[in-house]
DNA sequence: ATCCCCATGTAATTTGTTACATGATTGA
DNA sequence: TCAATCATGTAACAAATTACATGGGGAT
């Protein structure tokens, strides 16, 4: 499930120009997915190349023209078929749990800013869904209300889980924070790690 | 925060060849971050040019020798260094999210399918994290115990909203799940879809 | 017999991000 | 007046995955 499918994915749902898509792409994918316009452009060239839509350049005052996608029956039914065959991916790529996991090494204000910043960005991830949630009305497909849902349960847990665990990292003893580097740590723990991991 | 620079800090907590990383990597860092051979062999290959780590190699017989490398001081101030300015970043790409976003287009069984899969890897992961857990002793930095604890914390959460969600995506009533694509989908519903992102 | 583990690397390919290039309109 | 929005695209770059290439040892 590539950029290109998705866009065809996005135009299932009405026609749109390459800007509008960029749109909904952060709307509401914006939590597990993204794209950019060096992406998306051409994606659509691709696609229209395939004969997986059509563009019809709608020209504007004042502003460069749109070219506006639609769909067309074979796009809709090679979109179907990605759906029923595609087995999708789930790809985490985490810095900052890669970082907080060599914490020892860091001193306790850094861990708070890397916490704080980690915490407000969740924070910013449900209000940002709840925002999007509350202008829904009825019609709103289930798979959208769904993913919603997913996110915001997600971001709330994995806020609390900073909350309530941050003790663990930054409530440590004086003593055992790292300050002189060199001298005690250089050769002693070589060798006998394995364990550990 | 590269692979590079994570190698290095893999270093810092003992001397190890590519293949031995590339284990450290799988051990606990599989849920949020991944690397292969392509990438660990010539990151440690420009480590070593840059005289961040040192390699010596150690022949075997019947193998191909061990390229064992150790991080040297120039490297432990450089990932210290790194820790305390680099901003992490935390990236999802969930095809799995983005294809569910989709959910009318599916059938129940292959809705089954795509949730019942997930399902299992996120119980995988959840396992695979207990037993890291349970074959740790007092002497496992917090790093690893936060980022492990919030590993798990999110893979259960993660399938516990599957389980208690998932009939808003397959108890759908028969006359709303799509069966004739072509004939009643074609031309209706194009430009009135912003107010449902 | 066959498969997995050990152990190294290179090269091609795919994929995505960032920067560049352009430019009028609208609201603060 | 300054930033943001609308609107398109290309080109360079960065990064990671995949495939290729090699080969003995040990377990089932």
């Amino acid at each position: 499930m590539d950029i290109k499918t998705l866009c065809l994915g996005m135009l299932s749902y009405g026609d749109a120009c390459g800007y509008d898509i960029k749109k909904r792409f952060e709307a509401l994918f914006r939590h597990f997915y993204s794209a950019g316009y060096g992406s998306i452009y051409p994606a659509l060239a691709e696609l229209t190349a395939a004969g997986l839509v059509t563009c019809r350049a709608v020209p504007q005052d004042g502003r460069p023209e749109r070219k506006v996608y639609r769909i067309t029956e074979l796009g809709r039914r090679q979109f179907g078929d990605a759906l029923a065959t595609t087995q999708p991916q789930h790809k985490l790529r985490s810095e900052f749990l890669a970082m907080l996991y060599f914490a020892e090494l860091m001193d306790t204000a850094r861990l708070n800013d890397l916490l704080d910043d980690r915490l407000r960005q969740l924070r910013e991830a449900e209000a940002h869904i709840a925002a999007i949630q509350q202008a829904w009305n009825d019609e709103v497909p289930v798979g959208a209300r769904f993913v919603a849902g997913f996110g915001a349960v997600l971001a709330r847990v994995a806020a609390e889980y900073i909350e309530t665990h941050r003790h663990m990292l930054t409530n440590v003893p004086e003593s055992t924070v790292a300050d002189s580097p060199a001298t005690e740590r250089a050769t002693p723990q070589h060798e006998l790690i394995e364990s550990r991991i």
